[in-house]
DNA sequence: GTCTATAGTCCGATAGAC
DNA sequence: GTCTATCGGACTATAGAC
């Protein structure tokens, strides 16, 4: 017998994930997300910094999934093209997280300061690429600026792939990004 | 003999960035802003939707230069190429703004929530772009990540302009914005 | 676990401009 | 009278301090 439940941080974000969906982000307040986990609303600020961060836990392993990718990327392709395998085999998990990730989008998309705690992950997801590139002996502007466009195009294969409902069939992530990547080519190029 | 002081919103934008400089924005009240300004908190949120808004007034005017500049863009450009002549374009106000850029540009570096604003800010940019992009007759993937991709080099172009403090001889923004356009073709193409 | 500051909203009151 | 800009006070929730 424990004394307290086991994964109060799961549990938070899953009374998180539900409330918000129900209600709006807005309409719901952190005492009502403690209280459907069956803690407190001081508990929940020790789990979350605030009232957005609940919904980006997973941002910190995608960005070491990211870097390890680009660490491990072979030599010989440009920096680009070390941002795109880097994103494409970041992509997998999302294939086999069910409607978590489409939940959680719609309610992202429908709050402005959820969409700003959104941009400032992928930034940090930017600045972070752009780091091992530079390990990588990337020089900097270049660096900056294929990490830039890598979620440029990470940013538009993920809406797409979100908007293609279902989930049933169609393309994967990684098969987005791939297709987004090599359109930024063309588009640049022209 | 009027009852009001003229330009309400001017000076909250002046008591606001003297204040978020002197003891930065965490420690500055909107009671304070608005007293400096000679008028009370309540009035400041006539003006300013929230503590951030008064320091990205010019964020509207910024993007109707960048629109113009896409829709008078001339014929057979690439898609990105119409978007760097915009960017080009609308960095011309930058020069002739003295300090203000760089004063304002250091008090957001140095808070995550500013910082947050700024970037939603860009988003916003982008998506006006991409939207000007598919009036011009630019298919959907393309219009997107080109907007994306002239908002990371114009990101990068404007940090640099930025660092290279004194402002004193150097590069002028719209140089950096072409270099960094350059750049960004290099990288994609490698 | 309690206590507090502050952001931000909502109701309305006031008073000059027209 | 209408319109518009300011101000006052009460109120809730977030977030941090103690």
């Amino acid at each position: 017998m424990t004394r307290w439940e086991p994964n109060a941080s799961g549990r938070l974000q899953r009374a998180a994930l539900e409330l918000y969906s129900e209600r709006g982000y807005d309409q719901t307040t952190v005492a009502e997300i403690a209280k459907r986990a069956g803690l407190t609303e001081r508990t929940y600020f020790r789990y979350f910094a605030d009232k957005r961060e609940v919904l980006f836990y997973g941002s910190d392993q995608l960005q070491e999934r990211l870097v390890a990718g680009i660490a491990s990327a072979p030599d010989g392709l440009s920096p680009l093209g070390v941002v795109g395998a880097a994103l494409e085999a970041a992509a997998a998990p999302f294939e086999e997280a069910g409607d978590f990730p489409r939940r959680r989008q719609a309610i992202i998309a429908a709050n402005p300061e959820l969409r700003e705690r959104e941009l400032i992950k992928l930034a940090a997801l930017a600045a972070a690429l752009a780091g091992t590139l530079r390990e990588r002996g990337v020089a900097d502007p270049a660096a900056s600026l294929a990490a830039e466009a890598g979620i440029a195009v990470f940013k538009i294969a993920f809406q797409r792939w979100v908007d293609e409902a279902g989930g049933s069939g169609k393309e994967t992530l990684a098969q987005l990004v791939r297709q987004s990547l090599a359109e930024l080519k063309t588009v640049a190029s022209g």
